[in-house]
DNA sequence: TACAATCATATTGTATACAATTTAATTATA
DNA sequence: TATAATTAAATTGTATACAATATGATTGTA
């Protein structure tokens, strides 16, 4: 393909995406607005729920954010009550997000959530099992 | 797989695509700060290098983007002299996109940015090919 | 032809994202 | 042990995204 083919929308890789990741979290949407989380918000309680506990810098780990992103995320989760947020006496340094138990009863309003997605994306088994495959492929790459 | 299995960062397809989506715009960066664009004025360009003259509405269609994401995006556009809007004559609820000289000057200097990104992508031919159908297929499904 | 409905864009408000910088704590080292 | 270097979060500034609403233009219809 020339150079010149190869700059158009259609024939760029990031371009869908983009696209499928911002549409499929409007999918989202009406299920989240239920529990009164938003998507960020939702993938933090995701690793919350799993881990009862974790630093900012881990978390971000998991979730591919920085501190400038969590850190408001994180304090609009503590006015919800869903978590709690305190220094380490080991290293100050440290802010520990705890779940509490109304963040953890969340999980179980949470629960059903992956199945309503599924049914929103028209892939079949194996096509959504290459897909997850190609992409952690990718992201295995970004990792540091 | 259990409703509370499903619940789990590595079980949802979602959280991949959207933590791809947003490490290879962070690979675009370095890219396009040579030529001063952001990744959302980037593919706006790509668009107009193609169409040379769009309305707003149809530009987001191609983008999955709506007037109120656009709108400031068109406007610093205009203001790097890249673009011009104008109100359609025709249709005065138009704005119509039209590219301008330096606009079009700009796409040489873009032209070997998709094969440097291609290096910064862990997959094969064959890989990307099998991502892009899969990710074109879900699309596909959202357009409406 | 009034005027209701629709349409395209802009605006407002909220919530991310992220680069760059700052702050405070800890660690390494001269 | 002072202090330089490093580290973790927070803050600041800029740029999206998008829902909801407003505005102004056009179209459909009683």
């Amino acid at each position: 393909m020339k150079e010149l083919e190869k700059l158009k929308l259609e024939n760029q890789l990031c371009f869908p995406l983009y696209a499928c990741s911002k549409e499929i979290i409007k999918k989202y949407k009406p299920f989240l607005d239920e529990i009164d989380l938003t998507y960020t918000q939702y993938i933090t309680m995701i690793v919350l729920w799993d881990k009862k506990e974790i630093n900012v810098k881990e978390l971000g780990n998991y979730l591919y954010l920085d501190s400038g992103t969590l850190t408001p995320v994180l304090k609009k989760l503590e006015n919800k009550k869903y978590i709690k947020r305190s220094r380490s006496k080991k290293d100050e340094r440290n802010l520990i997000i705890s779940i509490t138990e109304v963040g953890m009863n969340l999980k179980n309003k949470a629960k059903n959530i992956p199945s309503k997605m599924s049914n929103c994306i028209n892939l079949n088994q194996e096509e959504a099992s290459d897909l997850y495959k190609l992409l952690y492929k990718m992201l295995s790459n970004f990792k540091n």
